[in-house]
DNA sequence: ACATTATAGTATGCGCGCTTATTATAAGCG
DNA sequence: CGCTTATAATAAGCGCGCATACTATAATGT
């Protein structure tokens, strides 16, 4: 009966959710950090180009919105957005309508990239899943079911 | 029948498990960032510590053990623990055994702040998984399945 | 003993994810 | 119309999670 160092309810960090959400995101970064070298962007820079190209063919994209659809707060976007403008893939002129805002569009470039690299973060996914094979299902579910309890409110 | 902007296999980034496993992720982060704001410190600080506190009872640690304990890398374990010890919550002297190494003991003030913020820890952790219920074992499982798919040898 | 290889720790630098604060302008309201 | 509130974008700054490269020393093999 030797006193624990610790006031855990855990035997150690192997068993704690957290812990290994933690270090499989870290593991799926760096995987995809990999996967996405070829194309010289990266995971942040890919969510917003292949936001853009998806969402812009139905509406004018702002950042503001640009961040909403991809999760990325709107710091980070503008960030990002002015990388992607630098490479070329993306153009941010003036929103026509808000002077406050910037209108963002997809250059053919940036097309052109975002539909090589898409395969390249599917392809790295599912290999990254793999070892769950059909579970990832349930996996993604219950994902989803996490999302949905921690939903930022926009309000 | 409209063509498609990317060639994705899904209709949407909510089916997939990568972009769902980054969105949880980072609410995690902001959850335990919260978490553990009265304790002035950040959650790899208290990973490292935490670790630290639980190891150090048992071998004499190193920066390169606490690494490979706690999964994180060595340059960010070095940068880590000089926070935690301009904090006073770690002491770093040098190794007896090994002039290259530093032998690392937490302190006094380390061990009781580690008591009291593993449990604020393991409420945030308890209070995130909370939607799965008592799915969280199976998720659990899932996720050692992947850590352990991915596991870094440290060949 | 000596040469090779491995290891401990750190400097430097990058991009993300975030906080706080600021500027400019839109939108709502009496 | 004028006032208040909300919103778009950004500056500055912090800590993590790396990659790369370096110094110093241990460990190994002959």
């Amino acid at each position: 009966m030797t006193k624990p160092p610790l006031p855990t309810r855990l035997s150690g960090p192997a068993e704690s959710p957290g812990f290994l959400l933690w270090k499989i995101s870290n593991a799926w970064q760096r995987r995809l950090r990999v996967a996405l070298q070829p194309y010289e962007i990266t995971h942040s820079q890919f969510v917003l180009l292949a936001t853009a190209t998806w969402f812009g063919a139905e509406e004018t994209l702002t950042q503001a919105r640009l961040s909403q659809l991809s999760g990325i707060d709107p710091m980070t976007t503008s960030q990002v957005l002015r990388a992607l403008e630098a490479a070329g893939l993306i153009e941010r002129i003036d929103h026509p309508q808000d002077p406050r805002a910037k209108a963002i569009t997809v250059t053919k470039a940036g097309r052109d990239l975002a539909r090589k690299a898409v395969v390249a973060v599917e392809d790295a996914d599912a290999a990254f899943f793999e070892p769950l094979a059909s579970d990832t299902k349930r996996l993604v579910a219950m994902f989803q079911a996490l999302v949905a309890g921690h939903e930022v409110d926009p309000k």
